[in-house]
DNA sequence: ACAAAAGTGTTGTTACTACACCCATGG
DNA sequence: CCATGGGTGTAGTAACAACACTTTTGT
């Protein structure tokens, strides 16, 4: 049995972001390249050192803005990563958020640093450095839940889409197929969303209704409960 | 906007924990009392400095068996909390976690530095140190929704318990009466439970049937779904 | 005999699943 | 006129909510 700590751990904080979006029909995460060891050349999450003056929320706040340029956004925090080993330079404790964002707010900055912010699928995006291929499970994990039960769908869609859009991200994101007249009889039993007055055309087909969030700020739906 | 940081956080990594029993019909906290300033005379959650050699999640382990004489509990990350003057000697990041331990596990250990760990009902908790009553009151949310969908009431209960034990049980975490007819049914089709060959008698009233958890690990119970 | 908790079914309502055809448009 | 996605209804089934009385025991 311990009794006495060798010493206080000397960890630094970091913090990462895991940066959704939905953009040709498929969930996508924004990774950069890393430039230096370790991973040199691999991608990863965005991210940094904690700064003196911020807290890890504000931390998240400037990544989103300095490499994605959005601000604002839907952001959430999602677990502290803390294995000894997960980065090799030393003792280093990650809290984590994830974000979510329409494509088209995305900024990518391809200036900084020759860093490349891109895009990539999530289903697809190989090994990324450190943990952050778990970090990005977790959060897709994550996010399959929040569709779930939050009108958070509204932070990955224009502010005016279809109800194919909208079938499609949920079909995406919970990876199987949903039958479309229940979809539709359900989410709007739910109140969340509104028809406008405009219809998309332009397709070689019907014009599609276009459909608004009631409220762009998150709400949770009642759980089903006992 | 900003550009480059003053200095990189020199923070010190806490861990929390927020041991939850349930206990004479109610749902209960470990707290124990401060010593020192801050907040000395204050109760507080159990918790300390992450140490160089241990990961948060054995911090958690650790104050679990050093402040409430558990090992093996169910004990999950709840959120890190770091609001920069959350605790007034300095920059404090806390990583919490909470617990959940039949009440009968617990061995109190009153010898630790008259810290005086001891149980106390969630409702009347009154006034904690630091910010460890919203650590408390995010924990307890946490807890409804775990219950609700998980089978996380077997470490909370009796290896054997009665149906009106895991009821209400269920009323006091939810905060709301159920009916025990539907209760039972739903409960049952569940197939988390399993009648044992014992009752329990001694009351003065007709005998219950004991019933046991068919399996005493953390289950998820599949989501309703779209 | 009585107090106290254990145990048990039915009915109406609501939500879920599965399923197939016509509509409006652009090319 | 045809290819493309948009849009709609119903019937069977399963889950949910509301509700009251009988049983077994200890005193």
């Amino acid at each position: 049995m311990k009794t006495y700590p060798d010493e206080l751990a000397k960890v630094r904080l970091a913090v990462d972001v895991v940066v959704f979006t939905y953009d040709e029909d498929k969930l996508k995460v924004l990774l950069i390249r890393r430039q230096q060891a370790p991973y040199a050349g691999r991608p990863a999450l965005p991210g940094g050192f904690l700064w003196a003056a911020e807290t890890t929320a504000e931390a998240a706040a400037r990544i989103l803005h300095d490499k994605a340029g959005v601000t604002g956004v839907f952001t959430e925090q999602l677990f502290t990563f803390d294995a000894p080993k997960r980065d090799p330079r030393g003792r280093v404790v990650s809290v984590t958020y994830y974000a979510l964002v329409p494509s088209a707010e995305l900024r990518l900055e391809p200036g900084i640093a020759s860093q490349a912010p891109a895009l990539h699928a999530v289903d697809d995006s190989g090994k990324l450095a450190f943990d952050h291929s778990s970090i990005v499970d977790y959060a897709a994990e994550r996010l399959r839940s929040k569709l779930a039960y939050t009108n958070a769908a509204y932070s990955l869609l224009p502010e005016r889409f279809t109800f194919s859009q909208l079938q499609q991200l949920y079909e995406v994101v919970l990876d199987r197929s949903l039958d479309k007249r229940n979809f539709r009889k359900k989410y709007l039993s739910l109140g969340l969303i509104e028809p406008t007055k405009e219809q998309l055309s332009g397709g070689r087909h019907r014009p599609a209704q276009l459909y608004r969030f009631v409220t762009r700020r998150p709400i949770e739906l009642p759980a089903p409960a006992f």
